[in-house]
DNA sequence: ATGAAATATTGTGTATATCAAATATCGATA
DNA sequence: TATCGATATTTGATATACACAATATTTCAT
């Protein structure tokens, strides 16, 4: 049983850490003043990609339609831009404006930035077992979502 | 620059965790036709415990409006029960149902059982360290939530 | 007894999201 | 090259999720 009750203490801390997680990205967002479809949406780009509106709604788990909505937002914000791909019409390239490209990487600073003070507050000897830890149960989670899917 | 990779690799991980949580919720949501408000209630219950609304909205983060109305839900599918608090006639206390409670004893052990696989795959010798390491964090980020507010 | 605080509910407005239909484009083929 | 099917985006209609304010009931302290 000692398995057993390791494995459910590992489940509460992954369900709390699940919580927590949300309620931070809840309170990043409201600092820069996006909703939060707008700043996961800005969060998936990198600096100088462009990507179209399909790839996003895929990345995002969201409807085409949504996005396009959610496009519209960050078009009146000037977070990005949007233009016709010259290769294929059907596409709508959208890029991040120079406004859009620093804030980008401003969160992403303040991300890492936030990770970094969580370590602070690690002995330096368990970082990289936590990382390994981590990235099991990433790649478990991702496995047990292929086997359902 | 050591110290500011790992933080990255960590901001990067706990993003894919958060995703992929995200998706597995919905994934067991949809599986028992529930909502997503109401998957995520139901997981608030120990088997046997009798909670009012405004606990459970306070847990969820939600308004209790919000709360009545997900528990109208539940009530109609049949998972939980309401009464009135005979201590205090202005509290509803929410019970689970028999069905209501062999779900939540389903859904608990579906989530220990996920980590239990990810366990078969780290040394057992490292199981206490990564139990240490993952508290921390979620210490680490609680405080830092915290200090935010 | 009476007024203030606590609790759940209901009414209403807004944000979030989906779906179906319309439009434009592409690529293949007959 | 004219046309048909597939694909991408947008628009309009609609459903769902949520919060806030008002209401009703109950408790509790005075």
């Amino acid at each position: 049983m000692y398995k057993n009750s390791t494995a459910s203490r590992l489940a509460n801390l992954t369900f709390s850490l699940l919580a927590n997680c949300q309620e931070k990205e809840v309170h990043l967002a409201k600092l820069h003043r996006l909703t939060q479809a707008e700043f996961r949406c800005l969060r998936l780009f990198g600096t100088d990609e462009s990507l179209n509106n399909k790839t996003i709604a895929e990345r995002m788990n969201l409807s085409p339609s949504r996005l396009t909505r959610i496009n519209d937002g960050l078009v009146k914000k000037r977070y990005i831009r949007r233009e016709i791909d010259p290769n294929d019409r059907r596409n709508m390239r959208v890029n991040l404006s120079k406004k859009g490209k620093s804030l980008v990487q401003q969160l992403n600073k303040d991300y890492v930035d936030i990770h970094k003070e969580i370590l602070q507050d690690i002995n330096p000897s368990q970082h990289e077992q936590l990382i390994m830890a981590m990235t099991h149960l990433l790649e478990a989670l991702e496995k047990w979502l292929k086997k359902t899917e």
